[in-house]
DNA sequence: AGCCAGGACAAGT
DNA sequence: ACTTGTCATGGC
């Protein structure tokens, strides 16, 4: 269960919000919109808002560098959230490293504020199944319905991520309403060995990789690159690197001998910063030229 | 209109 | 162990 990295994040409490204190490396749109999480949305503002853990979270940049946690207390910081946003994990230091690849080093500096989340369990293994051959927008759609159709209402219009167990009391037929297409089954047979303890978590984060990898591939619908999200989103597997079309066209373009040793133990903090890179453009940068250099 | 999407599966070599 | 067609659906 605890992966805590060990870093202290610099933090204030300001009446009933919690102020991350010109936290590092720590961009809201670059992370949460960069395809590892689905449920946050920009309001007009320019504050976002998303659901974790059972509530609605609001969270809001400020011009010194601070961002505003609003409506968190130290108990529930320490409890879930500093773990969510991975805030426990000195990312400067850990970005020398990375950085002493020339690579890397532009594509973090195309989206220096990326930052790894640690999801929920069962929300994220379920949401990366729906991702499977499946675009981002609609991925968004579906598990919107999802979780309008059979999560708990909450404040502000939004909707809880229903919980295993409910989702495994269904009939494949009644998920139809989400418009999951094929995923349906696959989705259900995730919510039946969750909910039934086959898959857990603190085993997913203390296995070996290769365990837990496998255990989560038990799950139907669930190979290798989901896995290896799952391991890398929601368990703080930093080493899991998972591999889809635009990781294809990165490694083969710009890695053609294998990955770089400073990758180790955090090849998959790596890879996002590279499919940011890539999904931006930067690809064709390296490879001086249009194309993606297949 | 048609291509393709942060893949996985099953059947075929 | 590797390749190929198929799977629902809809965003662009």
């Amino acid at each position: 269960m605890n992966d805590d990295t060990g870093f202290q994040p610099a933090y204030t409490v300001s009446g009933t919000d919690l102020v991350l204190r010109r936290p590092p490396c720590f961009d809201l749109a670059a992370t949460l919109d960069c395809g590892q999480a689905f449920r946050f949305h920009p309001l007009p503002d320019g504050s976002w808002q998303g659901v974790v853990f059972g509530r609605v979270l609001r969270l809001s940049a400020q011009k010194n560098g601070d961002i505003v946690l609003h409506q968190v207390n130290e108990r529930e910081f320490h409890r879930r959230l500093k773990r969510y946003f991975t805030l426990d994990l000195d990312y400067p230091r850990l970005l020398r490293r990375l950085e002493a690849d020339p690579v890397l080093r532009r594509a973090v500096k195309a989206v220096p504020g990326l930052r790894l989340l640690r999801q929920e369990l069962w929300e994220t293994v379920c949401s990366f199944i729906i991702s499977q051959n499946n675009n981002i927008p609609r991925i968004k759609g579906i598990i919107r319905r999802l979780c309008k159709a059979f999560g708990d209402p909450l404040e502000a219009g939004e909707y809880a991520f229903p919980p295993a167990a409910r989702i495994a009391a269904l009939e494949e037929q009644q998920l139809s309403c989400i418009r999951a297409g094929f995923r349906a089954k696959y989705i259900l047979d995730a919510a039946r060995k969750l909910a039934a303890g086959q898959i857990d978590q603190s085993f997913l984060q203390n296995a070996s990789y290769e365990q837990a990898r496998a255990a989560l591939m038990e799950i139907r619908g669930v190979g290798p690159k989901v896995a290896d999200c799952v391991l890398l989103f929601s368990c703080g597997r930093f080493e899991a690197f998972p591999m889809d079309v635009w990781m294809r066209r990165v490694t083969a373009a710009l890695y053609p001998g294998g990955l770089p040793a400073c990758f180790d133990g955090y090849g998959g903090i790596a890879q996002q910063y590279l499919f940011a890179y890539a999904r931006a453009g930067g690809l064709d940068a390296e490879c001086k030229g249009p194309g993606r250099g297949a």
